[in-house]
DNA sequence: CGTTGAACCTGTTTGC
DNA sequence: TGCAAACAGGTTCAAC
């Protein structure tokens, strides 16, 4: 669920919300998605929450020193983070710490205020990290620009003159950090290219114009606090209205809003792709080939459903991503 | 360089 | 009604 549209809004109901308030504890439940979680129980507890940022599709919450200790700049360890990634399913919400916890609640941060900040999160495609300032800007590095920010000019150099789809282009973090499946397509959309033309394919000056098109609708969809489209609730659990404005995203067989075409989706850079057939012209060569329907159909991932049965209640404790020594 | 498909995991919707 | 497939806002990795 969460673009940069709704992170921007998780962020700043949370900086409302924490800023100020000091960690006093952490429990965890499944940690299959924290990089290291024994260093969340032992760095959290004492560090103040100092402010709160997005990078990208992530979130940041800056950390003071242990025991508000400021000033210890020696070793730079003094100010770290906790990275948060929402995935397609995380929630970030702080809570009472009596009220009952949701399901799928992995952990648990209580505040100095007698509140628990709760991260929940039914796939567990998120990802949380405790990270030093070093290995915090080790991983910033990553990512690309920013795409509220980007100059027409960093805008084109990034795309034209690549080979890929623009579909795929704008979906990759070392691109753009921040645009997925629902904010590309309304993009391209607007700007009447097709996802599947590829980067090279592209004049600066329709590079522009979808620059221009991609910033003009994630501002407006900040504005409305995201789109809301099955579950994406912010930080106060209220939900973001921008769905009502999608102008292609999940309407595939309505006529589109320009021309009335009926809207087609087909897969593009393995994901659901939705436009106008008539307003963004189909480059050469894209044949009907990634028609939808029968996307991961012959596979039969089914593992022994008895087979290693693991515990009811297994709690598995590796990170599944890489260390980073 | 790029693309595709599978994998990670769970829940909800859709279709026969 | 019931069951199984399809699908979901994300990211990563192997194979080609």
């Amino acid at each position: 669920m969460p673009e940069l549209p709704e992170v921007e809004t998780v962020a700043r109901g949370l900086r409302h919300a924490i800023v100020g308030r000091r960690i006093i504890s952490v429990s965890l439940g499944k940690t299959d998605f924290i990089d290291d979680p024994a260093a969340l129980e032992q760095h959290l507890p004492g560090r103040r929450i100092e402010a709160v940022e997005r990078y990208g599709k992530f979130m940041l919450l800056r950390l003071s020193a242990v025991n508000g200790e400021t000033r210890i700049a020696v070793n730079g360890d003094a100010s770290s983070s906790l990275l948060v990634h929402l995935g397609m399913t995380g929630q970030i919400v702080p809570s009472r710490a009596g009220q009952p916890r949701e399901k799928h609640t992995h952990v648990c941060m209580l505040l100095d205020d007698g509140r628990e900040l709760r991260y929940t999160d039914a796939r567990r495609f998120g990802r949380i990290a405790y990270l030093t300032k070093a290995l915090l800007a080790a991983e910033l590095t990553k990512f690309g620009a920013d795409p509220l920010e980007v100059s027409k000019e960093q805008f084109a150099d990034r795309i034209c003159g690549r080979r890929a789809r623009i579909k795929s282009l704008l979906l990759d973090q070392r691109v753009l950090r921040g645009v997925g499946n629902i904010y590309a397509d309304e993009s391209l959309w607007k700007a009447k290219i097709h996802p599947a033309r590829l980067g090279a394919m592209l004049s600066r000056k329709q590079a522009n114009k979808l620059r221009l098109a991609l910033q003009g609708i994630l501002q407006k969809a900040i504005v409305l606090r995201g789109s809301s489209i099955s579950d994406f609730l912010d930080a106060e659990g209220q939900p973001g209205e921008y769905q009502r404005h999608h102008r292609v995203y999940g309407r595939e067989g309505k006529g589109c809003y320009r021309c009335k075409t009926p809207i087609r989706r087909a897969i593009v850079a393995g994901r659901s792709s939705y436009f106008c057939p008539r307003c963004q012209h189909s480059p050469r060569g894209f044949a009907v080939l990634s028609l939808p329907g029968k996307k991961g159909r012959k596979t039969k991932r089914r593992r022994a459903p008895t087979g290693s049965g693991r515990a009811p209640h297994d709690e598995k404790s590796q990170g599944r991503k890489g260390k980073s020594p």
